[in-house]
DNA sequence: ATCTGAGATTGATAATTCTCAATGTGCCAA
DNA sequence: TTGGCACATTGAGAATTATCAATCTCAGAT
């Protein structure tokens, strides 16, 4: 894993003021003047798929915000299989758990290539200490994390395989860089880890639903055409 | 619904103040200072099992700590099936939603004869701005839905149904307040609606663990004394 | 061009879980 | 006491999913 840059302070604090996607993530609400109390370098880099973002040996000093691409965060299991326990997608921050000095929770591994900011927990204490408005970002962000997560158990893990697999394909849709009636088609071992089935079952239905033209490959082998209604039909009936 | 008693501010920041569980929840590090603050009654009170803490169409004004008992989160299905989303246990808190404005996410239903605090939103808006103290626990409550919902998701929606069922009684040891080698029995419906099976197949499991004495009556009915050992072999092996 | 390795796909069979249906059990109220 | 009711239990067969194993595909590496 390489920084793209180390910024110093005033740079950064620039880039996050001109960061085309900053209403998404955490400093949205800040002023001037808040950016002007920004002393630690915020950095911004890519990560190449199969990089890890953080894991749990790591020191627990940075919270990160996705920019774009994708995340998932990985549970490792005793006998060395894995579980996914949530994606972070643009606009998501993870290893928040970094803010309440414990470890980070999981292991966080690139999807697809994305673009992340990272940023040092010592300068979230201290705009949150001085800026109400951060504050207020991150209570928001925090809420989010944990609707995300029921969100998830209330859809991707009840039903069939068929179900949760149509379900998991509308999940990615909703914001797959490619534009709408896309979605990105994970590797069958995560689509498993994701959905708590077998591999072959998940590559049993994809392989499935490419047969009948419920997902059609694109020029990007990570990247299908859903037939939007059709999933939903599957999803909901079935 | 009946609360036990409309508070005068004074008497419930008296009242926390008291509360021997306090260092479970929210107000565990605020000073004298602090809960002169408190202009707002803070009520507390008990709930009988079935009955409803909060739901979707109220309107989110309170945030809620378990002081004792259990309280289900139940995400009902358009087809009038329900899921368990969460359960909140003692020194848990409920409906921080609330805390941002939006609707609650889930219907709150109470398991165990439950203790409540309930606390206004406002109130704790005010503590925030005005008590960093405040502010940090709420961080960590946080932090620990997250967390809570991830080790859910890691170990009580893998395997087969024998080993969800062996991990949720022993998550469910963990604090049944009748002490150690007992475990709360949910009834077979809430089972399968947690672990994401069938009321039969929850049954039918429950049923051979008594045969084989792997869990055992006692003078409770809704309390079992489990074998610990013999449980943890059957969630890590089989 | 051939080799190679990592995924993906497919098949056959076993095991698990669901579904539909019947029965059992204990508690409460008339 | 006697129904009645809400759960829990059990059975049998169908459907789904896991397991084990064999190919297949395809992008890189040699």
């Amino acid at each position: 894993m390489k920084l793209a840059l180390i910024n110093s302070a005033w740079e950064s604090a620039e880039k996050c003021r001109n960061c085309e996607i900053r209403n998404l993530v955490l400093f949205a609400d800040l002023t001037q003047e808040d950016f002007n109390l920004i002393h630690l370098p915020i950095d911004d880099y890519d990560l190449e798929v199969g990089e890890t973002l953080y894991n749990e040996s790591m020191p627990p000093k940075f919270i990160f915000t996705i920019r774009s691409g994708m995340v998932k965060l990985v549970h490792w299991l005793p006998n060395g299989n894995y579980r996914i326990v949530r994606l972070l997608r643009q606009g998501d921050v993870g290893g928040m758990e970094a803010l309440n000095a414990t470890p980070y929770l999981h292991q966080a591994i690139v999807l697809q290539k994305t673009s992340i900011c990272r940023i040092p927990v010592e300068e979230i204490e201290r705009l949150n200490r001085e800026s109400p408005r951060l504050h207020k970002r991150l209570t928001s962000r925090w809420q989010k994390a944990v609707s995300d997560a029921d969100i998830w158990l209330a859809h991707l893990t009840v039903g069939s395989a068929k179900k949760r697999v149509a379900n998991l394909l509308l999940y990615l849709e909703k914001n797959c860089e490619q534009g709408l009636g896309k979605s990105l088609l994970l590797g069958r071992e995560d689509i498993g880890a994701l959905l708590g089935i077998t591999t072959e079952t998940a590559s049993r239905i994809i392989a499935e639903y490419k047969r009948f033209g419920v997902i059609r490959q694109t020029s990007d082998p990570l990247v299908v055409d859903i037939d939007k209604p059709e999933l939903q039909q599957i999803a909901e009936n079935d």
